[in-house]
DNA sequence: GCCTATAAATGGAACGTTCCAATAAATCAA
DNA sequence: TTGATTTATTGGAACGTTCCATTTATAGGC
C-alpha cells in the first residue's frame, strides 16, 4: 500500500519550480546552482519522498559505482574479518559494498558473479570458491571489469592478488616446531586443488628439509579445511604404527578441531601433542588452551584489496600488481612441551 | 583493456539476424519464438559475450528481482547462520541476494538502506542495527518495498519480524539453573536498547519469581554482547560481597567470555560457577566445557524469512504475520555441579 | 545605456531494455 | 484460391536519468 507512483526528478523538478537538469545537478552537488535553489530543490526532494534512481543513472553514466565482494564461505570468522576490513575503506569512501556468499560452491560463484556484471558492478573482490576455474573469470575480463582476489588465488590468472606470505608463514611455525625438539612432523588439513595448499605445505616441507628432518618423518594429512577435517586428520595420524609428535595445520579450524580430537582422547594439546594453526582469527587466542597461530592480519589484507580495487576503477586498468602481507608467528600455548616461554595478548583485545 | 563498447541487445539482433525484440523475448524465455531462432538467437548471444543490462531492463520493469540482506554485524557467527539459512531459500528460488553489513551502527545502517532503494530492490531482510529507530524504516515503507525483520524487532513499528521465542528460551534455561539447586542468580549481558533484551530478561525475571526466589537475589549485569561484555560482567558480579552461583547470559558470546574470565581466575565453569547461553551457535558444543544454550534453530528462522520476504513479494503486500520460533534448551557441561547428565550431540554434527 | 563576460538554468537526445500494438508468415477450413 | 485463425516476429514509445549545447539572467566595463 501507499505504493503511489514512484516520484521522478521531473515531479521535483515540478514542485520546486525548475527544470529536471537543475534537479540533477544538485543531486550531483554541482556548484553550477545557486545555494538558495539548491536549498529549495532539496526541500522538495524531501517532502515529496523522492528516491534516486540509480538504475536509470548508469545507464547514461555508464559507470556504476556499486562494488561487489565475492566471499566462498561467510561462516568462517575468517573470511568475516576479512569483509570487515574491506568494508572499513569502502564506507570512508562513501560507497557501499555489496557481499555475496558462494559457499564455496563453483556453480553458485557462476551465478553470483554473473548476477553481479547484470548489476553493472564497477568492480570485484573475490576470494575464489574451491575448485573454481580461470575460465570462470573470463568474462569479467573481457568485459573490463577490474578483479581483485583476495587471501586465494588461480593458477594461471593474470588477475592480481592480495594475499600473506603462506610459504615463509608455514615455514616459520615449522622451525618452531623443530626448535622445540620434535622430530616426526605432519601437515593437516587442505586439499591439492587450492593453491594456497601448495603454498603452506611448500614452506612447511622446505622447514622440513633444510633443518634436518628426514623425509620419512614429514606426514601430510590431505582433509576438509574445517573443525571436521582436523578431527579426521588427527585420528588418521594417532592411529599411525609411529605417529607424528607435532602438526602445523592448514588453518585455524583444522586446529580446533586436531585439538578437540585430542582432548577427546584424553591427551592434552601443547604438552602431549603440538598443534600450530594458520590464520590467526580471534577466536585462537581464546581456546582452550591458547592456540599458536601465524598472524597473517586478516582485516588488513582486506583493506589493502580495497585500496586496489578503487584504485583499479579510478584508473580504468584491469592490471594491478599483486601484493604478498607479511606474516608472523604468535607463540600461545598450544605447541610445544616447553611450558615456560607462553606469550600471551591481553584477553580483552580481540573482540573486532 | 579490451573494453570495447559493451554489447547490447541490438548487436546481438543484428548477429543473430532479427530483431530486438525478438531478442529481448529469447532472454525471458517465452515460449512465443520458434526454438530454432531461440537457439540462434543464443548462439549469437554466446558469440560476442554480451551481458544483460538489468539496469535498463527494471526501468521498464519496475520490478527488480533483487533482494538484500541487512546484517547488524558479520563477524557474528549467529548472524553469519542467519544469513546461511536465507541464502539456501533464496538460492534455490533462482536469485542472488546481496548482503550488506551494517556494523552495528545506524548512521551506516541509514546509507546502506538509502542504497539498496536506490538500486531498487525488491525486498528486504534486515536485522537491525542496535539504537535503531522505527524512522528509518519510514522511508522504505512509503516506497512500498517488503521488509521483514529477523531476530530482532523495534519498539512500535507494524514490520514483520522473525524471531525466536526469547521470553520462553530464558524461561527454560533459568527454571533449569534453580533446578540445579541455584539461589542466587544473574542475567548478563545486552542493554535495554534492545527489545531483545527486554525479552530475554523478562522470561529470566519470571522464572524466578515464579519459582521462588527472593528478589534480591536476583541480580542484572548490563553490557557489551561481545565476549569483552562477558568478561565484564563475570568481574562485577564476583566482585560483590556475596555472588551468585550462575549467570543466564544475553547470548554465547557472553557466555564465552564469562567462561574465560572464570578460567583465568582459577575457577572451572560448570562445577564452580554456572553458566548458560542463548542461540546455541555452532561453537557452542566445541566449548571447553560445552555450553549449555539456548537452541533457537537460526538457519532455519533465516530460511523463514526469506520464504515470508518473498511472498510479500509475490502477493505485493508489505504486511505480513510475525513468526515466532520454537525455542529448546541444549543441557551440555557448562553448568550445575551435577555432571552426570550431559548431553553430547554428535561431535561431527556442527560444520554447516 | 550598450557590449561583453560570467553565472545559472534549461530543453532535448541518448542510454538499453520491455511491452503493446501491429505486421508477416504459416496453417487451416472452406 | 480466399478468408479466417493461429503462430512468430517486429517497430516504436516509453522508463528516469545525464550531459551537451543553448538560452536566459546577472554583473562588469566603458
Amino acid at each position: 500500500m501507499a505504493s503511489r507512483a514512484k516520484a521522478t526528478i521531473l515531479d521535483i523538478a515540478r514542485a520546486a519550480g525548475v527544470s529536471k537538469s537543475t534537479v540533477s545537478l544538485v543531486l550531483q552537488g554541482s556548484g553550477l546552482i545557486r545555494p538558495d535553489t539548491a536549498a529549495k530543490v532539496r526541500k522538495a526532494i524531501e517532502d515529496v519522498g523522492y528516491v534516486y534512481n540509480r538504475g536509470a543513472a548508469n545507464l547514461r553514466k555508464a559507470h556504476s559505482n556499486v562494488i561487489g565482494m565475492v566471499i566462498n564461505d561467510l561462516t568462517n570468522p575468517f573470511f568475516a574479518e576479512l569483509a570487515v576490513g574491506m568494508e572499513r575503506v569502502f564506507q570512508s569512501a562513501g560507497i557501499v559494498p555489496f557481499i555475496a556468499n558462494t559457499a564455496e560452491n563453483p556453480v553458485r560463484q557462476e551465478e553470483v558473479l554473473k548476477s553481479l556484471m547484470e548489476q553493472g558492478v564497477a568492480g570485484l573482490i573475490v576470494s575464489p570458491a574451491r575448485g573454481s576455474t580461470p575460465d570462470a573469470f573470463r568474462r569479467l575480463e573481457a568485459a573490463g571489469v577490474p578483479v581483485v582476489f583476495a587471501m586465494r588465488r588461480l593458477p594461471e590468472s593474470r588477475i592480481p592478488v592480495i594475499a600473506p606470505d603462506n610459504h615463509r608463514g608455514a615455514f616459520l611455525a615449522t622451525r618452531h616446531l623443530i626448535g622445540k625438539g620434535h622430530r616426526r612432523l605432519a601437515f593437516f588439513g587442505g586439499s591439492a586443488d587450492l593453491v594456497v595448499y601448495h603454498e603452506r605445505l611448500g614452506g612447511f616441507r622446505e622447514a622440513c628439509e633444510t633443518l634436518g628432518i628426514a623425509p620419512a618423518d614429514v606426514l601430510v594429512f590431505e582433509g576438509e579445511t574445517s573443525r571436521k577435517g582436523g578431527i579426521a586428520c588427527l585420528e588418521a595420524a594417532l592411529a599411525l604404527a609411529e605417529p607424528p609428535t607435532a602438526a602445523l595445520c592448514f588453518n585455524d579450524a583444522v586446529a580446533f578441531g586436531a585439538m578437540l580430537a585430542l582432548r577427546k582422547r584424553g591427551l592434552e594439546p601443547g604438552s602431549d601433542f603440538a598443534v600450530v594453526g594458520f590464520d590467526d582469527v580471534v577466536e585462537a587466542e581464546h581456546y582452550m588452551p591458547a592456540l599458536t597461530s601465524v598472524a597473517v592480519d586478516t582485516p588488513g589484507l582486506g583493506e589493502r584489496a580495497a585500496h586496489v580495487v578503487l584504485k583499479m576503477i579510478q584508473s580504468r586498468t584491469t592490471r594491478a600488481e599483486d601484493h604478498i602481507g607479511a606474516v608472523n608467528l604468535v607463540v600461545r600455548e598450544s605447541c610445544g612441551p616447553d611450558r615456560s616461554q607462553e606469550v600471551r595478548r591481553a584477553a580483552m583485545g580481540g573482540v573486532a
